[in-house]
DNA sequence: TGCTAAAACGGAGTTAGTCTCCGTATCTGT
DNA sequence: ACAGATACGGAGACTAACTCCGTTTTAGCA
């Protein structure tokens, strides 16, 4: 027996790949620019395939949704072991805080993920959300076991208010807002004494 | 001249007025409970209205959801005044922050409000955020006043990180999270020394 | 109280987007 | 190069959004 994975996956072919991509490449930038809306049988025609196609790659518009969120957010996870090796734990901390608020500041890529939310708010999250997380957490952990934040915190609570700072982005000067954040939920993280 | 206001509005015709709350009413409900894409059409059927009469008071779907979110919001900001006269500072704003929670938590009232945010974020925030933001001004200052918060935090900050939390409402534990997100923001807004 | 103009109603009908179905085209392995 | 499997695409059925206008209701006045 081979020891390659026999798990059904028997063999993707070539043309349904490149579409995949294709469409996957548009939406993020339909959704980025005119919202969580858009048409998706527009999008199709923007990737130049027929609705069919785009209907069988994500037979929701939740799962199209879900698919440029995760992407997305791999990206921004992966930045977690760069920071983790060259920084002091509590600088690698808020490095890797001030960069999610840049990356959600350029992409304003938090919009249609949350537009989705209010259908079935576990499953667009579900995925991309624990690789945030993990990256996140192993950052908290490294901090604690320094001594520079305090053992009981929980580290989604950070990510829920950052998060959170990206929706309520009114303002011209939200970024501004979210950096000042990152200071005191770092100063609030500390521990007791 | 009598001293009344003349501001052009000649009068509302009484049913008019009924017919604008029954739906407000209904709509408040169907958001909660099926989300900001539940049908007008359904919504203006079980609020006993056609179509058009809920068009005609509410002409887009955002505009709907903005007065349900408004009045909403009108309620808790108005809890205000009550923790400044009943608390020490800082204990009335811990306690109107909770406040905050608890009632995001009861009633799901920022998933909608935040899809609409994708059309055009400022339109639905601009009235309701304006009088919550006074709201927590005025604890802050109270709180700043006493030497229980620092000169320079801005008030916006907090309220960020809280809505926020709520819409990354993903787990059942959320709520203890936010219960927490203000233990730290607080610690985290106290003076420098 | 009865009358009238203004205001508001309501639902049939138009428009637009979602999603499916299936005949046709393309690919992969032999 | 052939066969079978896989994927494509777009016509069309369906559903919700939104409008238009003839009918009904209301407020104010004589």
């Amino acid at each position: 027996m081979p020891t390659r994975k026999q798990t059904s996956v028997r063999k993707p072919r070539s043309d349904a790949q490149r579409n995949r991509e294709r469409i996957l490449e548009v939406a993020k930038e339909a959704f980025t620019r005119s919202g969580a809306n858009t048409s998706l049988d527009d999008i199709a025609r923007d990737a130049g395939v027929g609705p069919g196609t785009l209907y069988r790659h994500f037979p929701t518009r939740e799962e199209l949704l879900e698919a440029v969120y995760r992407t997305e957010m791999e990206k921004l996870a992966s930045a977690e072991q760069k920071f983790a090796e060259e920084l002091p734990p509590i600088e690698a901390l808020r490095a890797w805080l001030l960069l999610f608020v840049d990356y959600i500041a350029a992409k304003q890529l938090i919009a249609p993920a949350l537009n989705a939310l209010v259908g079935d708010p576990k499953k667009v999250f579900e995925a991309s959300y624990a690789r945030i997380h993990e990256a996140l957490r192993a950052l908290v952990k490294r901090a604690i076991k320094s001594g520079d934040i305090r053992k009981d915190l929980d580290p989604i609570d950070l990510l829920r208010a950052l998060i959170g700072v990206a929706n309520v982005a009114t303002s011209p000067d939200w970024q501004q807002s979210a950096r000042r954040l990152v200071d005191i939920l770092i100063t609030g993280s500390r521990p007791a004494k």
